[in-house]
DNA sequence: ATCTTCCTCCCCAGAAACTGCGAGGGCGGG
DNA sequence: CCCGCCCTCGCAGTTTCTGGGGAGGAAGAT
């Protein structure tokens, strides 16, 4: 397998992801893929809304230091994937900021490629994923070699966490809860800036109805109070602001 | 051409997405996609939880009885789709429930057709969209045909999505003005359920001061209170929870 | 037919958050 | 050098939220 070819055999990659029954299988089809690819990095990383991560990749060290460090809150290639839709070249990311170049420097210094393309991927229940290529070269050659492959990365990805959701074992059995059309009301409500009041006239009902309702979702939510309640909501996408 | 013809062109096809630049073409290229794939109807659904709707297709008047009817609630489809990653045949949703089960004939009655496939596409801010093709034939061949054409279909969704959330007249980019980072901090204690006590003295500060950085975060993302604070801030990603 | 879930309404007291006032030191840019 | 922004801290009064009760009707599911 050459320098950065195509994606090889996409048939026969797409089936083994489509048989693969454990995450260790995920571990290797993706290092099978680096290996085709002729990249320096795979990497699959699962951005779960309550702060854990689970990630497999070829990153090594760095996914651990990655996790210490707490750097998913600055790393701007999750910002800015987590505003886009489509698949992102780091360069045409937000490097300004001290804390993201001191970032990109120590991701570099432990082997992080300088070269980077990135695919945000959404699932159920505002569940977020990255699925990333990372290498070292020029410019030109990045940009052509992520042209040429954009689509099929865009299923690998797709099929990937696909796989990903189906084996993930912290499926979180509260998540699975949703809410009624009138908590998700109340809810929206109190997240674009309603007080309970104001959002109870606005549904013409009671404050005390409204309050059940909120009272409910928190506790379906599993959340301590209204602000996490509405967050939690949002970040499941149960509800859009 | 032809009855149910694999996707063909997909390169132009995607390539006369990517160079759209209205949402009258993009009814355009659904026709055509129709038209070649050789199915009754293609559909773009733009389900947006808060109830309003934005679509593009083929469905005509029933499209309009789906909107005045708001059959966006009960429709197993969108129910469905919306707990799922992968594309779903219609066969495999729920059709128990008498409100699913006259929808459907309702559906049929006008001129949807008996099988459909329908791809959940999902971007920022929990966008949620439907791409589905619908026609009339026997369930072998409807099998037959979406096994065929499954990952063509899921990119050219894609493609589809991403062009239409470029073109949404509703993406109002308000200026992101960034938040310190002890505001952000402060932000994402509170949006995991802190409340004012617990945050300040996870951040070893007085209570005092963690107020102050949420009046600060309240007035730059122009918020009423602390929810909607948080929930503007988790909107547009300047917190991840 | 029964059971669960949802929707609606009520009271009260304590806890927490909001509003508005003010103050000082540090750091970087014009 | 001054201006603006960030970080830090205090008091007091008012409003809002939280948590504990209870209760009845309507709809759908088993």
């Amino acid at each position: 397998m050459g320098f950065m070819a195509n994606v090889p055999r996409l048939d026969g990659l797409i089936e083994r992801l489509e048989s693969a029954d454990a995450l260790d299988d995920l571990q290797g089809i993706i290092e099978e893929l680096r290996d085709d690819l002729g990249v320096d990095h795979v990497v699959y990383h699962w951005v779960n809304s309550n702060g854990q991560q689970y990630g497999c990749g070829t990153y090594g060290d760095w996914a651990v230091r990655y996790a210490e460090k707490g750097y998913l809150r600055i790393d701007p290639v999750v910002q800015g994937c987590f505003q886009r839709f489509h698949p992102v070249d780091w360069k045409r990311l937000d490097w300004s900021g001290k804390a993201a170049r001191a970032f990109l420097r120590d991701a570099i210094e432990h082997g992080v490629g300088n070269q980077g393309f990135s695919i945000p991927i959404r699932g159920p229940n505002g569940q977020f994923a990255l699925f990333t290529l990372s290498h070292n070269c020029d410019d030109d050659t990045w940009e052509a070699f992520t042209e040429d492959n954009r689509r099929d990365l865009i299923l690998v990805a797709h099929y990937f966490n696909q796989k990903a959701l189906e084996l993930e074992p912290g499926r979180t059995p509260e998540a699975a809860q949703p809410l009624s059309p009138r908590e998700i009301e109340a809810m929206t409500l109190l997240a674009v800036g309603y007080n309970r009041a104001q959002a109870a006239d606005t549904l013409s009902i009671s404050e005390h109805t409204l309050r059940v309702y909120v009272e409910s979702a928190r506790f379906k939510l599993g959340a301590m109070n209204t602000t996490h309640a509405v967050a939690r909501a949002l970040s499941r996408g149960l509800i859009v602001v």
